[in-house]
DNA sequence: ACCTGTGGCTGATCAC
DNA sequence: GTGATCAGCCAC
């Protein structure tokens, strides 16, 4: 199948092989075109700035929705100050990117026709230690590496290596240069020394030099402040960004340091057993971008916008973007934004707690998107029924992008497909939740509510009837069911049997068996695999914000009472704390690490307005000095004699911690982790009990 | 300048 | 002590 034909997903316009984008004052769009001879072309395009408003001006749109006319001008500036003074008297509504405003325009989009492998891809890595900059070392994706020495402290030797940096790129010229915390430590490092030997790094594709704005992501619940650096004709990419957004749905990594998402991946370099090397953070950075951005190559073929900011945008402003690219394609006017409100959610239960043995799982296969299509569920604004069709074509090319990957003979052409349907399957999944997005011009929340409603009401009745088969429900999720069977029962039996019970087009899976659950509370509970691996879901089990000695005490207590060991589950709260007590615990396991979610100002600022309590991750950043930022992480341990101290009072940085003279709490974390004893003895057997007889 | 949604649990702090 | 509130993290 020839996913690309469909232009409504990849734009209209299949112009190949644009690596780049860039705005050229006053109304112009430099396209950078990869030749068949490998080099790369600038070609500058006119371009005419848009807005869309009510009113009477411009070209008339169809369709009677209020923003039913769209004004042209000639410059980016004049489009400005002609849509900021029209703003004062209709409804308008502009895209303040001009590249955006162009590849929608236009039908353009990056990429067509080039494999992921096709991209030139650099990788920068700075090796310092306390007396500055020791090393840089460069990689690529041809698999060149290359390292520059530094003198440490010598200013001359720094700015021969910056010189030879922007040499490199020059020469090498890559489409992409990539860094694990560019942004925030490499970039930000380089531009500062750059400053100081009154240096530019002219690094773009004619020159340009490099510039920054402070900025910010937005991450699940995560705010991240960063310095965005842009260069005209590249993209940047961090990797430290790509692992966050990775996390939000994996929720597995322990640090989003280089050496420890590298492991994760297994990309972990060889050669650094022995000791980090600057040559070793490129490779690793090499191989881990290779790992995390192949998705956001494919977006980038399919959205309006430069590969660096189809990144760092959220799914449901991408999926307004299609909207917009194809209503003004269609000459058809535009609804308003829907008027935003809260609405309810999914159905979230729990029936049985304790452990449980023989579980099964059955759950909706994509619950919402099923819905929408098989109730026919669109936008009120969406006369030309995009909504629909997207999401029934993606369903559709997914599946045929996993049938042609089961067939797939060689290695990339697999890895090509596997971007290709799990890029589907982010945006498949982000329809939903644009149904409910305040900014979405197609959005519309008494639909979203609908989905959400439908999908209580078909989890109701799944509960219902695998309880009049004598299934013992335990646990709910939105989607899916934790179970203890039928004596005797037939998982296809029960799959079909249930499946008939619920409407045409939504299909129930029975995805997994479990040896064992421990089940503790809505949205928490651990699982015993036939294998013997064990997972663990929910923030109350396995919550990064929980001090690692009880995070590891309690998967050590769950494991023993899922393996039918209550007794021993309950004797473990006794060994921990002999381990405290004699001291055999390190700072790292002790500390509590924590991700501020704002800035140190704007904390100071809520706390003289009384609108936040203090919390000792802010004050140690406070104390430290250091320009601490929202998303960085703070590590703290409390410190004192008495079992309940003010935490923010009695907190030191965990780095501060000295070996010799140990200062932490025992009695306080004592205290901790019988408090957490305590939540879970009454699934253990105290080891003070007499044995039954 | 940026933004997909709701539901749920826990610890820390603070007002009462 | 108790309850309310906020922040942080997590499930889906």
């Amino acid at each position: 199948m020839n996913f690309g034909e469909n232009e409504q997903l990849f734009g209209f316009d299949p112009l190949p092989r644009v690596v780049a984008a860039e705005f050229a004052e006053p109304n112009a769009i430099d396209l950078y075109v990869r030749q068949a001879d490998g080099f790369t072309a600038r070609v500058r395009e006119v371009f005419q700035p848009f807005f869309w408003c009510a009113g009477d001006a411009g070209l008339e749109l169809s369709g009677g929705l209020p923003l039913d006319r769209l004004v042209r001008c000639d410059s980016w500036a004049e489009c400005q100050a002609t849509r900021s003074e029209a703003a004062s008297t209709m409804p308008t509504f502009w895209l303040n990117d001009p590249v955006q405003q162009y590849l929608t325009q236009s039908g353009r989009t990056l990429f067509k026709g080039m494999l992921f492998e096709d991209l030139r891809r650099m990788q920068v890595g700075l090796q310092t230690d306390e007396n500055g900059l020791t090393a840089i070392a460069l990689a690529d994706s041809s698999g060149w590496e290359e390292v520059f020495a530094v003198q440490p402290g010598l200013v001359e030797s720094e700015r021969a290596a910056l010189e030879w940096l922007s040499a490199q790129i020059a020469e090498r010229d890559p489409d992409v240069i990539e860094g694990h915390n560019l942004f925030k430590v490499d970039l930000a490092f380089l531009a500062a020394r750059a400053k100081k030997l009154k240096t530019k790094l002219p690094w773009g594709r004619n020159g340009e030099v490099l510039k920054s704005r402070p900025s910010r992501l937005q991450i699940a619940e995560k705010t991240i402040q960063y310095p965005k650096f842009v260069v005209p004709g590249r993209h940047l990419v961090d990797t430290w960004v790509l692992a966050q957004y990775y996390d939000v749905s994996s929720r597995e990594l322990e640090s989003f340091a280089l050496e420890q998402v590298a492991q994760h991946f297994g990309v972990a370099d060889k050669d650094s057993a022995d000791g980090r090397t600057a040559l070793s953070i490129v490779r690793e950075t090499r191989a881990l971008a290779a790992a995390l951005s192949r998705s956001y190559f494919i977006q980038a073929q399919i959205f309006p916008y430069n590969y660096q900011d189809v990144i760092i945008r959220g799914n449901a402003t991408k999926i307004d973007a299609l909207f917009l690219r194809e209503y003004l394609r269609r000459g058809h006017s535009l609804p308003d934004y829907p008027e935003a409100r809260p609405f309810e959610g999914g159905y979230t239960d729990i029936f049985k707690t304790g452990v449980i043995p023989n579980v099964w799982h059955c759950d909706v296969t994509s619950l919402y998107p099923s819905v929408i299509l098989a109730f026919g569920y669109t936008p009120a604004g969406d006369k030309l029924d995009l909504f629909r069709n997207l999401l029934s074509e993606l369903r559709t090319f997914r599946v045929a992008a996993k049938a042609e990957m089961r067939k797939a003979e060689s290695a990339r052409e697999r890895s090509q497909l596997d971007a290709l349907q799990s890029t589907f399957k982010i945006l498949i999944n982000s329809f939903y939740g644009y149904l409910g997005f305040a900014q979405g011009h197609f959005a519309d929340f008494d639909v979203a509510e609908t989905v959400t409603a439908k999908g209580r009401e078909l989890l109701r009745l799944m509960v219902d009837w695998l309880g009049k088969q004598g299934a013992e429900v335990i646990e709910i999720d939105t989607d899916g069911i934790y179970f203890h069977p039928p004596e005797g029962a037939d998982a296809e039996v029960l799959q079909k049997g249930l499946t008939a019970e619920l409407p045409e087009g939504i299909d129930v899976e029975f995805d997994e068996r479990y040896t064992a659950m421990f089940s503790y509370k809505a949205k928490n509970y651990a699982l015993l695999h036939e294998d013997g691996s064990m997972s663990i879901k929910g923030a109350a089990l396995k919550s990064r914000g929980m001090e690692p000695f009880l995070r590891d005490y309690l998967e050590q207590f769950v494991r023993r009472l899922l393996e039918g060991k209550p007794r021993d589950a309950g004797g473990l709260r006794d060994e921990v704390e002999g381990r405290l007590r004699r001291g055999e615990f390190s700072i790292e396991v002790l500390a509590k690490t924590e991700a501020l979610q704002d800035s140190v100002a704007s904390y100071q600022k809520k706390i003289s307005a009384s609108s936040r309590n203090r919390a000792a991750a802010f004050e140690l950043a406070i104390k430290s000095g250091r320009d601490y930022q929202a998303g960085d992480q703070v590590s703290y341990y409390i410190t004192g004699t008495k079992k309940k101290v003010v935490a923010y009072e009695n907190a030191r940085l965990a780095s501060e911690w000295n070996p010799e003279a140990r200062d932490e709490n025992v009695e306080y974390y004592v205290g901790k982790l019988h408090e957490l004893a305590k939540k879970f003895a009454e699934f253990a057997e105290s080891p003070d009990d007499l044995p039954l007889l």
